[in-house]
RNA sequence: GUGGGUGUAGCUCAGCUUGGUUAGAGCACCUGGUUGUGGCCCAGGAGGCCGCCGGUUCAAGUCCGGUCAUCCACCCCA
């Protein structure tokens, strides 16, 4: 039998982990930096909370999805995002009565049925974080900002871009469908055959499609900022004025319109230019109907995704360099008693912190040291039976190829003597 | 779901146009050049169902058909 992962699927080997590592542990510190808490949810969850909640004429809900039957019947499915599960946990959890508002954040993987390419993945990775209980512009701009300080911490704010848009109230939305049909209605010939359907089954969408033929007709389509409610439109630009304050850059774009159902109002996305068409790495935005919508008590709430493969994939461009393990100590001995020794010494080094690498392989001195250099051990402790007899150590300093003889008795404060 | 590119050593790839001895290179791996000293260099070694199935042919890595995988783009999205 042929052994082989799912299409989709991938594995993350040690070579690529430790960026993996220095990014998870990154976003972890800022998370937390704005006051966010972890919370870890099921992979699986019925399948009713994702399709009353993301929406059921999105392509998500409607074709991506690993949903199948439980053993007693239910309808289960893999989750294709994260949002949809913490407001489930929440309202389960009542987190809305146990404080006024929940900050929390998640990282794990989706899960979704596309055709596998270049930053997609039919098994992915995202970091999410999701506010409770404020309806509050200032919310938003803190949690805009906590997705930029996330790229600014990691260095890679100057090759991501940041846009805003407000899709208001569903009423807003509503009647700008409306103005929406009526203006692609009579030039309908314009449009390509994917807008066309668009325009009956999700006319916002035809603003953000990428034909050329399209592109001038919907160029002076209404645009939906001038269908925002005086609350909106409030809460929009208290945003922007708030994003200013602090400095962080963005551009308004109207055309921007999300994929899944539940937003309302703040909409955003940061992009780049450097991972070819899948160029979304951030995106997120309010939902203030979704926690009702699934049952809960009417809780408003912001929050966004980042894909951790194409920030990955990102900060691998920028910072090519390697990502490696730090290997402190290799220790290296030479016949059957050294070798007794050496796991004896290699235990008391691990007991003080070091790393420690054991040449447990009857292997000659020359490809020991060999191994030690491969691995980019900063020292290499050799022991042969010449030390033994004299019951010392040699310490190698791989960097500077400098040895030292230290008394064995030493080991028990080796942390002393390299640093 | 649609279109295009690519499948040869662990990795990156040459060879295919124009079929013909034993299928190559670089990197990585192993051994030696040094009785117990890494990186550099030198010598040697090991490693291939040439993606799979079928066809054409005296002969297929090379040509043809199919299939699978993979990558990229459309689409979608994080």
């Amino acid at each position: 039998m042929k052994v082989k992962s799912i299409r989709g699927f991938r594995d993350i080997l040690p070579e690529e982990i430790k960026r993996w590592h220095f990014i998870e542990e990154k976003c972890r510190k800022i998370f937390e930096k704005y006051g966010f808490s972890e919370i870890r949810i099921p992979i699986l969850e019925q399948t009713d909370i994702y399709t009353s909640g993301l929406g059921d004429t999105s392509d998500i809900v409607s074709k991506e999805m690993y949903t199948f039957e439980d053993r007693d019947g239910t309808s289960i499915t893999l989750r294709p995002e994260g949002t949809a599960g913490v407001v489930r946990s929440f309202i389960e959890n009542s987190m809305g009565k146990k404080s006024p508002v929940n900050k929390l954040y998640y990282s794990g993987m989706m899960f979704r049925h596309e055709r596998p390419q270049k930053g997609r993945y039919r098994g992915f990775n995202q970091m999410g974080a999701e506010c409770f209980g404020s309806e509050s512009a200032y919310c938003d701009a803190d949690i805009i900002s906590m997705l930029w300080s996330i790229f600014s911490e990691l260095e890679l704010n100057n090759h991501v871009k940041l846009e805003i848009n407000s899709i208001g109230t569903s009423e807003d939305r509503a009647k700008f469908r409306e103005e929406l049909v009526n203006y692609f209605e009579p030039q309908k010939d314009n449009l390509c055959d994917d807008c066309k359907r668009k325009l009956d089954t999700n006319p916002l969408r035809i603003l953000d499609c990428k034909v050329e033929t399209c592109l001038t007709t919907i160029g002076k389509a209404p645009s939906i900022l001038d269908f925002l409610s005086i609350d909106s439109k409030n809460h929009f630009e208290k945003i922007k004025f708030l994003l200013e304050k602090i400095d962080i850059p963005f551009t308004v774009n109207p055309k921007i319109v999300r994929g899944l159902d539940y937003y309302t109002d703040t909409v955003f996305e940061l992009t780049t230019d450097k991972l070819g068409s899948q160029n979304a790495v951030g995106a997120g935005g309010r939902y203030d109907v979704l926690v009702k919508q699934l049952g809960g008590p009417d809780t408003p709430a912001v929050g966004f995704a980042i894909g951790l493969e194409r920030l990955i994939l990102l900060h691998e461009q920028v910072f090519p360099e390697e990502y490696r393990q730090n290997v402190d100590i290799y220790v290296a001995s030479l016949g059957e008693k050294a070798l007794n020794e050496g796991i004896y010494i290699s235990n008391i080094l691990r007991k003080q912190g070091l790393n420690v690498e054991y040449g447990f392989d009857k292997k000659s001195f020359k490809s020991q040291l060999k191994r030690a250099n491969k691995i980019n051990a900063k020292y290499t402790i050799i022991i042969g039976e010449d030390e033994l007899d004299r019951n010392v150590f040699k310490l190698r300093n791989m960097k500077l190829s400098e040895e030292k003889e230290y008394s064995l008795d030493e080991i028990e404060n080796f942390i002393n003597l390299i640093s």
